[in-house]
DNA sequence: ACCCAGGCGGGCG
DNA sequence: CGCCCGCATGGG
């Protein structure tokens, strides 16, 4: 066991927001505490809430510092992306919330099963594909104690009714074929993280994956924070907040966030979602005051 | 019973 | 281009 000392790091907003490692992950919040399985094997993060964090696990340290982005500066970024009452509200309200940089094949998997779906149902579906495909991690007493995130040549193997009957629906296809071509045409962990154009430019070319799902594999599986995911709940809420309640194009939504948010606009992202999501309240009339 | 969910590809005008 | 449709499925 390792302690980390930690500013602004909230362990269980950052769960509940709903990204690729929360997806299949166990929190446990009286204790919180998180434990998942990541290449390394198992590990498990204790927070108090507060400045100090316990890890454990092989390199915990290490996976733990880049899987939460503890060397963000959060006090610089919270100060860049406040420009109205409404965003100021939501890093109120979940402070500490990081976003996490996780494996770009899962997080793939991970976001092509999202689309048309529940955050909940994505739970479930990803933990069946985990608990099906994966392979076991054993603990110290020899026991299974967790599965690793399937390979593509293991979904590339699985019967497509074996992929549907994890709950997977109408993108077991799009499962199916992206483990294909992410083995014979694209290699994920070639391309460059920091490059936002070429990523865009390959990854759109995976079949099932569009422009929003694009942009959450750039931001949660390649760190890239000038990625800007747009689902319903952002078009909603930032039509609402910032266009006085009309429809827009994703196009002028996309220049929005640009102008005001620049480099961060992944963060600012990423707070909008989660309080949009949990609030359900949006109004035009929030930053209004 | 009905409606919705972190969209996408395809078909049409 | 823009618009519209179907899509599997569990939970509210």
């Amino acid at each position: 066991m390792e302690v980390l000392d930690v500013g602004l790091f909230n362990l269980r907003h950052t769960f509940e927001s709903g990204q690729p490692i929360t997806f299949h992950g166990e929190y446990d919040q009286a204790l919180d505490r998180l434990h998942y399985v990541s290449n390394g094997g198992l590990i498990e993060i204790v927070s108090g809430g507060g400045r100090r964090l316990e890890v454990s696990g092989k390199n915990a340290r290490k996976e733990v510092e880049v899987r939460f982005r503890l060397s963000d500066n959060m006090r610089h970024i919270y100060k860049k992306i406040s420009t109205d009452s409404f965003i100021s509200a939501s890093i109120k309200n979940y402070k500490g919330m990081r976003l996490t940089v996780n494996d770009p094949w899962e997080t793939t998997v991970c976001f092509i099963t999202s689309q048309f779906n529940n955050v909940k149902r994505i739970r479930l579906i990803i933990k069946n594909m985990v608990n099906k495909f994966g392979s076991p991690v054993y603990d110290r007493n020899g026991r299974i104690a967790g599965k690793t995130f399937p390979e593509p040549d293991a979904i590339r193997r699985a019967t497509f009714s074996e992929l549907m009957a994890c709950g997977t629906g109408f993108r077991a296809k799009y499962i199916k074929s992206a483990a294909d071509y992410c083995t014979n045409n694209l290699d994920l962990y070639k391309l460059n993280p920091g490059n936002y154009d070429n990523l865009k430019e390959e990854i759109v070319k995976i079949d099932g994956v569009g422009d929003k799902v694009a942009d959450c594999i750039i931001l949660m599986g390649y760190g890239n924070l000038e990625a800007f995911p747009i689902d319903v709940w952002i078009k909603r809420t930032m039509e609402n907040l910032y266009f006085g309640g009309k429809v827009q194009k994703m196009e002028e939504i996309h220049k929005l966030a640009e102008e005001n948010w620049g480099k961060y606009r992944g963060y600012a992202n990423q707070y909008l979602f989660h309080s949009a999501r949990t609030n359900k309240i949006v109004t035009y009339d929030a930053i209004r005051q």
